[in-house]
DNA sequence: CCCATGAGGGCCGATTCTGTCCCGCCAGAT
DNA sequence: ATCTGGCGGGACAGAATCGGCCCTCATGGG
């Protein structure tokens, strides 16, 4: 047990446990959405209006919370306690250990778990992002090079990055241009990913899927040879994981080749491989973008997803590739740990 | 700082932590004085009864508590996590800490502290001689010499030890007879901690005091001799300490000694030596008795006195002689705290 | 300039909790 | 056998708290 107060207080007073779980979660939600009002802040907590009130009350008589014409906000003194209270909040949710153990059976070095399913409350993706960002920061040091992905949740992991004092990265795509939607895109990412960090950019405009031949005419393009270059010295990749079903819906694969993949038993995808559960390659799309086994072997992954549905898909790309960092939610986490718990006891057996 | 969860857990919600306390307490206080009513125990802890009576049937409801015509006792659940119940009182009255200060400021291995103040509330005396029991018992290994003085507190270790499976030690009084009660004589408690121990014993028929002449002549007495040898041989001496006040009056000192101790600023007694604060011997009673000087190397010395008024005593005689463990109360404690740290900054100054 | 929106705070009936008795009961002393 | 003291538990009035609702006000976009 990671603690034996804690322990102690589950058995003595779960009430109480209750009660101060609580006001962590309503003090570390107030640090993200600050400045907020009570009622909000009671939705996105699935607690009753007053329950709110009498805490937020509470806190501020303690002298944690402001409270405003424009709702409530940190004091100064909160933020010395945020820190711990969210560790607190994670441990009671069982979090902590999940994520020691997520962090075993896959290999990494790190995992962050959100609080919450993104399947269900699509605002857990923006736990994700913030915490992701918070373990990118961290990662980062000036003179790097940063390569992103596109994808939702790499989208909110950019909107999320606090812009503070300038960082030197370089940051390029990891990926030419896919799909419709502009603010997923690879590029549009780098670029508000450089604009926060307060770093350079450069942008490769081409799309995501080409012929040998058509690439070897591209790179005699300095601009996109020069773009290449810097993805190969990659220092940390960030990039998000789909699920078979989806990446191929949206690369456009052809129903011959997406019978196959699903025959093979691919479930997750990454930088345009298909992975199955086991980590093995089924397809690889050729093309402009960063290939992993020319990088530098120093160079630190990190993968950001959410939500259960991408449980298999999580476990199929980081057994295909060390990862550094893997920040995902609660009902990830839980499934994963389902599947993989189940799978090592067989194997145990 | 011990423990971030218990500093957070202050700091968010000093109500809650008042109320987790407030439980270990009572669950504390029922172990030692169960089976016990819910008056007996609010009178005791200065608490309501009412708020007794609700915390008695949440403890009973999470399964910890037994309520029946006798009183209130604890259920087996209840003594899996008494030892944690008492870490967090303890803990949360900061005595944890002040252990290890004063550990280290009287350069005692273990230091530990019953909550209370022996001259405030008499019962607390109680509680010092249950932790200095089971101290004791650690500390006891079967085939040991135990040398015990005599006094109040010594006595209240003696009736706080449990008999349990025997332990083959050999129980002598560390001084010959002195002073009138005897309840309170070494004789006396020799016998009752042998008993409890399931050990056995030798007396020492001789009062405390006697010349050198005398002393000669009584060793002729192979019964005398033997005992005086077991005592060099001790491994443990478990001894009481007294003020330098209460001592002179008890050990029937002459005027002009009393005066002569006091001006040279005599404060703790223990084994007939009387000592400044600085632990200098100012006198040293002749007579039969352990001889510090003689002991052997290995020979642990334990002591255990309470009350606010014996501080200085005790520093005293701490400083006198290295101890292996010293069981004292809050009060005192916290005394013997203002005045090392006193001294402490003086010097660094 | 105004009005819709979302903020904190006030209000009040219903409910829970507190403090205080008292009761019936059992054990141990008489 | 009887008595007595302390036990848990029940009862109950008054206090405090809770919970749902509404109000007023600041603010920012139209």
């Amino acid at each position: 047990m990671e603690n034996g107060f804690i322990a102690l207080m589950r058995k003595l007073a779960p009430d109480l446990t209750d009660e101060m779980t609580r006001r962590a979660m309503i003090l570390e939600r107030i640090s993200v959405m600050q400045p907020v009002g009570r009622r909000q802040l009671a939705a996105r907590l699935n607690l009753p209006e007053r329950e709110i009130r009498n805490t937020a009350v509470l806190l501020k008589e303690l002298g944690y919370l402001e409270l405003d014409a424009s709702g409530m906000s940190l004091s100064a003194k909160a933020e010395e306690i945020l820190e711990s209270a969210r560790d607190f909040s994670k441990a009671m949710n069982g979090l902590t250990e999940s994520e020691r153990k997520l962090s075993r059976l896959l290999g990494a070095e790190r995992v962050l778990i959100a609080p919450g399913d993104c399947d269900a409350d699509p605002q857990v993706l923006n736990d994700v992002g913030r915490i992701c960002a918070g373990g990118l920061r961290n990662v980062l040091a000036s003179g790097n090079t940063l390569a992103v992905t596109g994808g939702r949740t790499v989208a909110a992991v950019a909107r999320s990055i606090q812009s503070s004092a300038p960082l030197n990265v370089m940051v390029v795509p990891a990926r030419g241009g896919l799909g419709r939607n502009v603010e997923l895109q690879a590029n549009t990412l780098a670029e508000e990913i450089a604009g926060r960090l307060g770093g350079h950019y450069r942008l490769i405009h081409l799309p995501d899927h080409m012929d040998a031949a058509a690439m070897q005419e591209m790179l005699k393009m300095p601009e996109v040879s020069e773009a290449m270059e810097l993805l190969e010295r990659a220092d940390v990749i960030l990039h998000g994981i789909g699920t078979a079903q989806e990446s191929m819906r949206n690369r456009q694969i052809g129903r011959n080749a997406q019978n196959r993949l699903m025959a093979d038993g691919a479930v997750g995808e990454s930088f345009g491989v298909f992975c199955d559960i086991q980590g093995n390659v089924l397809m690889e799309s050729t093309g402009v973008g960063v290939d992993l086994a020319r990088l530098k072997p120093t160079c630190r992954m990190i993968a950001a997803a959410a939500g259960a549905s991408k449980a298999e898909a999580i476990i199929s790309i980081l057994r295909h590739t060390h990862h550094h960092l893997l920040v995902t939610d609660q009902g990830a986490a839980e499934r994963m740990l389902r599947i993989l718990e189940r799978t090592e006891h067989a194997d145990g057996e």
